[in-house]
RNA sequence: GCGGGCGUGGCGGAACUGGUAGACGCGCUGGAUUUAGGUUCCAGUGACGAAAGUCGUGGGGGUUCAAGUCCCUCCGCCCGCACCA
């Protein structure tokens, strides 16, 4: 039998499939769903490893499913909005949508070559007009039930990108996709009140059982809720300042009170005081990048303006300016309890203020206890604090929460790190805002006769600036109120708007309105979301709100748009260096005896650590050259294999090659097994080579299946190795080989789906293995009927012995004891215990 | 600093509720068959030892008949957040 050509036998598959739409999905009721979903790319123009990873373990999850019986829902679309294609439009003078579409097209034909099982015809892009249209009627809607508005906030701003950003796209300090320092400004946008949710979106995670634990943890420490007191203090200016503490407690050990450099006072103060202004300038200066913050000095600038104590009329403290207030969290002001925040005390060491410890430690003397370098941050006993004094800190808040209430000075209120989602982009290639500006009229939606708001077609790159904004006709318009000449919005939409409700989308791609009510009730949730950690907040947070969102507008029924979600690890390789300190690619170098040297000569490469695949490392693996080479099989049972999916995998040719060798095996198995009986025979009475072939066939059933359900897919790949080696040594009947092949076939089925119908089509079929069901293990099958006990002597293995499964414990424990390594370790001792484990150890204690 | 995860052969990694550590794959060592091919087959492969056996899951201690697994402690690596009041 000639070798398995998986060239010739993948595209004779793949045509296969596509002429019988073999994974067009319906929507029918009658059926249980399985929607499987992948994070949609970006059209770069080209797959990379990373995407190979993801969308193959997507597909098994999806062919698994189809196999059990599942309708299964597993579209693929396009994030098609976004710098890249701007960039490209700017440097090759091309038109953004075209480099979109043709990337699309070229990524298309690679995913295809990887035999995934996507239903082809719910396929969009975002940048698609009949998407984004229904983009806006939701913006629009969203707006009518408040939750879009427009204010003016100081804003994130990336000069490189020259557009604003969310906070949750600021990394240390740093444009996300950029890297470039991000610059306060101060800017009328527009946002999602996503805090709207703060509270249910926090809650609803501990709902999400079939979420990675540390992407909860992520999203719980971003909403950052924390239960404490607004409380207004009086200012010698005649004004109210309200500050937000958790530590209400510690109330009589306050001795200053603090404003962040961007709090309103402090700006109205400093317009009248050159020394504050330059003050602020130099805290604007420093920062809040990491570096910064490490070595940052606390420093303070003295208002003059006193605030009174809440609770004494003659108790004043000092109103400073102080650059470790943030203005972004709670109301951008505190009081400063130096011997309880650590801080406070650093300031308060600087500017010499009072430091009054006022809550004592267990065991610890008020009169003597004092604080030095470090804050006390534990529990303890009230003191220094006259009615509070004696009280534990919960009773201390309490009470001093409920004075402040009867007072009417403050309130208990839950705080949250969470803000609003900042949306305005100052770019072109994105969803317009369908928002008009009038002069009289103000703000007001695009009528709903004029939508879509489309794009135009002769966007020019070469200014800066946005496009959309310097367009000579574009943003012109009639006030729909008025009638008279106004501005159209020229902000597009954040693109993590656009893959905010995607997944709602697939249920009915061409569906009139943004989501089929009904289609929606059927598909939804997403049952299986597979992709990267980094979305772990921004893609995934964004999502739920907007589900929250559409459920509101009567969308959808649901909260939660995911309701299992699986984060997959990096695809890492090897990295190279010649003697100059440069990267040298994989493709240069040959390796030999341990060691790299560049192709043909004798010239040494430093080895370096395998890091995530990337251009600037040139340590890429392009998958289209691996599959050319080996075919889509190979590459995905690579990307199942040893490693567990949620870790980084390495690629390495040696594990490719070990694939493709396991590929031509199992072609070996099928075409070369000898003596195989024919489809359908009936398995008679087994000899012992048979039963033993049928229990490890069966065996591999149930275990598969598991790991399988369980996304343990480096498992189950090892379980198909144990069966394709089970079936290799045995000398079994031929109905016991044919039922132990088709297994394998069935069970290779999700994860190599060529060599699968190649194999079933050879093993005498002419059904497609996609229509087969999944197989079932036979409980009876799956036990042995003797077990192994092993055998030790005050904990050490001195044997083993098989005996006949049910044995009481009595004869397990003579045989245990009549082995000779066993007796040679007693030793002619007294046996003090025998302990005997139901089919699992016998231990004898001397 | 806070939060989370991890540490098992040369490598990737198995080991369910404590119960034969190293499944399975890669690599490597012999041998056989083809030798135009990155083939295939057999045997071996944690360390030390001729063997019996001894030692082995980051270090140390503990609980237990029995510990990779549970507890304490220390060390190392990775990730996330970070002046959040």
């Amino acid at each position: 039998m000639a070798r398995y050509n998986a060239k010739e036998s993948e595209k004779h598959w793949q045509a296969q499939w596509a002429a019988k739409n073999a994974f067009a999905t319906a929507h029918d009721p009658a059926k249980a769903k399985c929607y499987v979903l992948e994070m949609f790319p970006y059209p770069s123009g080209r797959i990379h490893m990373g995407h190979v990873r993801n969308y193959t373990m997507g597909d098994v999850i999806a062919r698994f499913r189809r196999a059990q019986g599942y309708n299964v829902l597993h579209p693929m679309g396009w994030d098609a909005f976004g710098l890249p294609a701007e960039n490209a439009a700017r440097d090759k003078g091309v038109n953004p949508r075209d480099w979109t579409y043709d990337n699309i097209a070229a990524m298309r034909g690679q995913l295809k070559l990887m035999g995934l099982s996507i239903d082809w015809s719910r396929e969009f892009a975002t940048c698609d007009p009949e998407y984004y249209a229904e983009q806006q009627k939701l913006f629009i809607e969203f707006y009518k039930a408040g939750l879009v508005y427009r204010a003016e906030a100081d804003v994130n701003w990336d000069p490189v990108d020259q557009t604003v950003l969310a906070n949750e796209q600021v990394i240390d300090g740093r444009g996300w996709r950029s890297g470039a320092a991000v610059e306060r400004k101060k800017l009328s946008q527009w946002f999602f009140k996503i805090t709207a949710y703060s509270d249910d979106l926090l809650k609803a995670l501990d709902t999400l059982d079939r979420w990675p634990e540390k992407v909860r943890l992520m999203q719980k420490n971003w909403i950052g809720r924390s239960e404490g007191l607004r409380l207004a203090f009086q200012l010698s200016n005649g004004t109210a300042l309200d500050i937000f503490t958790t530590r209400p407690d510690t109330l009589f050990g306050a001795s200053f009170v603090a404003l962040s450099p961007d709090h309103p006072l402090t700006e109205e103060l400093a317009k009248k005081n050159p020394k504050l202004a330059e003050f602020v300038a130099e805290c604007r200066r420093l920062g809040t990048a990491e570096e910064a913050i490490e070595t940052a000095e606390k420093m303070g600038f003295d208002t003059g303006l006193t605030a009174t104590h809440p609770f004494d009329a003659n108790w004043k403290l000092p109103v400073m300016v102080a650059n470790f207030v943030l203005m972004g969290y709670g109301t951008g002001a505190i009081f400063g309890c130096p011997a309880h925040d650590q801080r406070d005390l650093d300031f308060a060491r600087k500017y010499r203020l009072p430091v009054t410890p006022v809550v004592i430690p267990e065991g610890a003397d008020p009169k003597t206890f004092e604080i030095g370098k470090e804050a006390y941050t534990g529990p303890g006993r009230l003191a220094n604090s006259r009615f509070l004094d004696g009280m534990s800190v919960d009773d201390a808040k309490n009470e001093v929460a409920k004075r402040i209430e009867t007072q009417g000075t403050g309130e208990r209120t839950v705080n949250y790190r969470l803000r609003d989602w900042l949306v305005s982009r100052q770019r072109p290639w994105g969803c317009p805002i369908p928002m008009i500006r009038c002069g009289k009229c103000g703000l007001q939606p695009v009528p709903e006769k004029d939508l879509p708001v489309l794009l135009p077609d002769n966007l020019e790159f070469k200014s800066s600036g946005n496009p959309l904004d310097s367009h000579p006709t574009w943003k012109h318009v009639k006030c729909p109120s008025c009638g008279g000449n106004a501005e159209r919005e020229t902000d597009t939409c954040d693109t993590f708007v656009d893959s905010s409700w995607y997944f709602a989308r697939f249920a009915d791609p061409n569906a009139k309105e943004p989501v089929n009510r009904k289609a929606a009730d059927y598909w939804l949730p997403v049952d299986q979301y597979i992709g990267g950690i980094e979305h772990a907040i921004l893609h995934l947070l964004y999502s739920r709100f907007f589900t929250r969102g559409l459920h509101k507008l009567g969308y959808t029924g649901i909260d939660e748009p995911f309701a299992g979600l699986f984060t997959q690890g990096m695809v890492c390789h090897e990295t190279y260096k010649n003697r100059n300190g440069e990267w040298v690619e994989p493709g240069e170098i040959e390796k030999r005896g341990g060691k790299a040297y560049l192709k043909g000569t004798n010239v040494e490469v430093e080895i370096g650590a395998s890091e995530k695949m990337s251009k600037s490392k040139k340590n890429v693996i392009a998958p289209e050259t691996i599959i050319d080479e080996y075919g889509a099989d190979t590459i995905r049972w690579f990307m199942l294999s040893d490693t567990p999916p949620e870790r980084d995998i390495e690629w390495t040719d040696e594990g490719a090659e070990g694939c493709w060798r396991f590929v031509q095996r199992i072609w070996r198995l099928v075409t070369e097994t000898e003596g195989i009986a024919p489809p359908g025979a009936a398995i008679g009475d087994a000899d012992n080579a048979s039963l033993e072939l049928r229990r490890a066939t069966h065996r591999a059933i149930a275990a598969v299946t598991d790991d399988l359900e369980n996304l343990r897919f480096n498992r189950a790949v090892a379980q198909i190795y144990t069966l394709a080696n089970a079936i290799g040594a045995a000398d079994a009947s031929g109905a016991a080989k044919r039922e132990a092949l088709e297994t394998l076939v069935k069970l290779i089925g999700p994860m190599m789906p060529h060599l699968a119908e190649s194999c079933w089509q050879a093993l005498g079929h002419k059904s497609l293995i996609v229509e087969t069901a999944w197989p079932k293990a036979d409980g009876a099958l799956t036990r042995s009927d003797t077990v192994t006990y092993a055998v030790q002597v005050n904990g050490k293995l001195r044997g083993t012995f098989q005996i006949a499964q049910g044995t009481e414990n009595g004869a397990v424990q003579e045989k245990a004891l009549g082995l000779e390594p066993v007796a040679r370790a007693i030793d002619g001792k007294p046996v003090k215990r025998v302990i005997v484990v139901r089919e699992r150890i016998v231990n004898v204690v001397i």
